[in-house]
DNA sequence: TAGGCCATCTGGTCCT
DNA sequence: AGGACCAGATGGCCTA
């Protein structure tokens, strides 16, 4: 299985880490030369004149019922040289609605487009680590840390093994605000215990899922979530000092199931952190252990509780 | 109050 | 011609 599942999904991830590092290297060099190559071009395809194609499209549309009144805009202006391009028309007030019945359609069209994008945001959200419906993250930390998420699992999968959990947070907080990086730090600290100590059920050192997205890593299946010590109202605090808010999605979902993360109807528990022990959830609490993780993960802890 | 994030509008460009 | 995509501008909301 294990084999299998290295030889199905290694190479496809490797070649994807490796056009990330690649990507994130160049990243820089890339957007200056684009930034220039845009220059260049807006140099040299640069009509003359402000005549664009949108204003060709508002002056010269509905020929039929203006053809009488159509006459150039400019014809007349003596001594001031020709404009190139289309000649534009005069806007009477049926071309005046038209364009503004053309222009609500076009935002119409716009709501929606960005609103599917949205939507696959919000997907994009659910799949990657530390999930919350009520603390979003924003946009740009979304696409970073799924960037960082999927750059993990692909090291994973190509060392074949675990490897320890600051290196995991680290890679997964690579390039993220504070704010995201005390976010992340603190979902995957919390889980530290179970990380270090808990083999998954099957015995296996490194649980890999059947399919890449289809579970966090390090989301590992807790047999303890039924204990009657477990206190969901307890515990982490978010970067803004408040309770972690429900629906924050460290740890795996008991029951050994996996969830379909990559549905985009999956809908995760609201539950908060469902997989820690009682244990680890009073860690939070105590400065001495919070003062341990410190120097366990090199993360300011300060921080990231508070 | 400044700064971050977001939704929306808008005009420009490209594609079918 | 019309739609998709993009980026800039703007204003609202929220938080430190």
């Amino acid at each position: 299985m294990l084999s299998r599942l290295f030889s199905e999904v290694l190479p496809d991830v490797q070649r994807l880490a490796a056009d990330w590092a690649e990507d994130t290297e160049n990243e820089d060099c890339k957007n200056k030369d684009e930034d220039h190559d845009h220059l260049d071009e807006d140099d040299l395809d640069e009509p003359l004149e402000g005549s664009s194609r949108a204003e060709s499209e508002m002056a010269c549309d509905d020929d039929e019922d203006d053809e009488a009144e159509e006459e150039e805009c400019d014809e007349n202006s003596g001594d001031k040289p020709k404009k190139r391009g289309p000649k534009k028309r005069k806007m009477t007030a049926a071309r005046v609605e038209r364009s503004k019945v053309r222009r609500m359609k076009a935002n119409a069209r716009e709501r929606t487009r960005m609103h599917d994008l949205n939507s696959a945001l919000e997907n994009l959200r659910k799949v990657v680590p530390c999930y919350s419906k009520t603390q979003k993250l924003s946009k740009i930390e979304t696409l970073r840390l799924a960037k960082n998420y999927i750059m993990a699992l692909g090291e994973i999968l190509r060392n074949g093994k675990r490897p320890d959990v600051v290196t995991y947070v680290q890679m997964l907080c690579k390039g993220l605000s504070q704010p995201t990086t005390n976010l992340v730090a603190g979902c995957l600290q919390l889980n530290t215990r179970n990380f270090l100590t808990e083999p998954c059920s099957d015995g296996a050192r490194f649980h890999v899922p059947s399919s890449p997205f289809s579970v966090h890593p390090y989301s590992y299946r807790c047999s303890r979530i039924s204990s009657p010590h477990y206190q969901p109202g307890s515990g982490a605090l978010n970067v803004r000092g408040q309770s972690y808010g429900s629906g924050y999605e460290a740890a795996y979902p008991p029951g050994g199931t996996s969830p379909d993360y990559s549905s985009p109807d999956y809908e995760a528990p609201k539950s908060r952190l469902k997989c820690y022990h009682r244990e680890s959830l009073a860690a939070v609490s105590d400065n001495k252990i919070i003062q341990k993780n410190k120097m366990e993960t090199g993360f300011n802890v300060k921080n990231v509780f508070s």
